[in-house]
DNA sequence: GTAGACTTGAA
DNA sequence: TCAAGTCTA
């Protein structure tokens, strides 16, 4: 009997656990559902869905070698989704359904109803696409709501147990055709960085554990470096499996005589995991609610104008700004601006984060809902594990000690191309003038004085 | 119940 | 130094 292989945010072939063993149990067909409405509800960017094309079309040609048969079914929303499945599933002769578990509200509704649709058929929900699947609790069982406790349990938890890499399907030994997918919905995303097929991504993937790994930590932090993985979108897509990142950082860490168990880039893959079983544990995060719930009284201010010039990247903060630029124009955002520049606009314009929120995800070729959502919490002081909320970025300052020559600045606002290191953090008026760029629209100090009273001023319980 | 700790900070 | 409160063992 034919098991079925339902493809979402895990399209890869290597280190697939669905693949993996579902072929254990029969011949497998593998399928993906598009449901561009409902993406675009979700805020999935044009980039996220252009990678998730060519990621498509990679995975499709490949299957056709390996002689497994691939379908790809599209309706609008995932309210469909169920009776599509019913339809397909009886055609196939379906007699199993594998896919493994997403943590959004709405995917796992879906999920739900398919597996109350499909009466004749076995579901296999297998657990999240996480590395650390077993759970990670605190020794009274409850979830962890603060990072360091959560990660020394998660590193224990690695130590303890043998996490592999599973291998990639075998050859079913049949002809296929390959196919041309349509897929319509797919946007423009800058295939010079973020090449689509997996084994691009594998490739990124081994460069970057032998010549950064070992750096990381000490250059991390300043975007105008080439320090950090950058493989953001295949996380996001699926495209490379925690396993495989696992192996890869124990391999190069034993060539570089490192002890793996300490690595600053593993630990990343614990906040994703952070991020994501919180999801899981607290469904109000899914809905639009902050992790503390005296923060929903806050006074977010109205600022078109504000939230715009953030938007557009012409704050006359020149690092919120390249930041921006960055973002527009190539989908990606290195981490530390993501910080500065959600700071500027929760805790400065004191902007609604979830105007943020939605602004990144609109625009991020790795937009995932639930580091997304932790980082602009996180930045906003709503969150778990939050910043203090007296503690407000100084732009100037960030900029100052993470890109001392301006050279990332350069790079993303070319009017500011001639300004001197010195004055590049905070051109004074004139030069700005002369730029062409424009004056801050804020004033940092009186800006940082209100936010930290508007907090001050909530009430103390819900 | 209590001690100690808490992603990335600013002045 | 500041500054608040919550989490975890």
């Amino acid at each position: 009997m034919t098991q079925a292989v339902w493809l979402r945010n895990d399209l890869r072939l290597d280190d697939h656990p669905a693949l993996s063993e579902a072929q254990q149990h029969g011949p497998i067909h593998v399928l993906f559902i598009s449901t561009p409405r409902q993406w675009q509800q979700h805020h999935e960017s044009p980039a996220r869905l252009g990678l998730k094309a060519a990621a498509l079309q990679d995975i499709a040609d490949r299957l056709a070698d390996l002689g497994i048969p691939f379908t790809l079914l599209e309706t609008d929303w995932f309210a469909d989704v169920p009776a599509l499945l019913q339809q397909f599933c009886q055609q196939q002769q379906i007699s199993d359904l594998w896919f493994q578990q997403e943590t959004p509200w709405d995917e796992n509704q879906r999920d739900q109803a398919v597996t109350v649709a499909l009466n004749n058929v076995t579901v296999h929900a297998l657990p999240h696409d996480l590395l650390v699947n077993l759970p990670v609790k605190t020794q009274s069982d409850e979830p962890f709501k603060v990072f360091t406790p959560y990660y020394r349990r998660w590193q224990q938890i690695l130590e303890d147990t043998q996490q592999s890499p599973y291998p990639e399907p075998k050859d079913q030994g049949v002809a296929l055709p390959k196919q041309t997918l349509n897929c319509r919905w797919a946007g423009e995303f800058r295939s010079d960085l973020w090449p689509g097929s997996e084994a691009a991504a594998l490739n990124k993937l081994s460069a970057f554990c032998e010549f950064k790994l070992q750096d990381y930590k000490k250059q991390r932090d300043f975007p105008g470096k080439p320090a950090t993985s950058t493989l953001s979108p295949y996380l996001a897509n699926g495209q490379l499996g925690p396993r495989r990142l696992l192996a890869a950082v124990q391999f190069f860490c034993g060539e570089q005589n490192r002890d793996w168990r300490h690595d600053d880039w593993l630990r990343e893959l614990a906040w994703r995991d952070f991020y994501k079983q919180l999801l899981i544990h607290f469904p109000r995060l899914n809905k639009f609610q902050p992790f503390k719930p005296e923060t929903r009284h806050v006074q977010w201010r109205d600022d078109e104008a504000g939230f715009n010039a953030w938007c557009e990247g012409k704050t006359g903060f020149p690092i919120v700004d390249a930041a921006m630029r960055q973002l527009n124009q190539t989908g990606w955002m290195h981490n530390r601006l993501r910080m500065i520049s959600a700071s500027f606009l929760s805790k400065l314009l004191f902007i609604d984060w979830r105007r943020g929120e939605d602004y990144f995800l609109d625009k991020l070729i790795d937009g995932d809902f639930a580091s997304n959502n932790g980082g602009w919490q996180w930045s906003a002081s709503t969150g778990v594990d939050a910043a203090p909320y007296f503690r407000v970025f100084n732009p100037t300052l960030q900029s100052e000690r993470y890109d001392p020559e301006g050279q990332f600045i350069k790079r993303f606002v070319p009017e500011l191309a001639n300004v001197p290191a010195k004055q590049i953090h905070n051109p004074p008026a004139e030069l700005r003038q002369q730029c062409g760029y424009p004056q801050p629209v804020v004033d940092y100090k009186q800006a940082r004085v209100d936010a930290i009273a508007a907090f001050k001023g909530l009430p103390q319980s819900d």
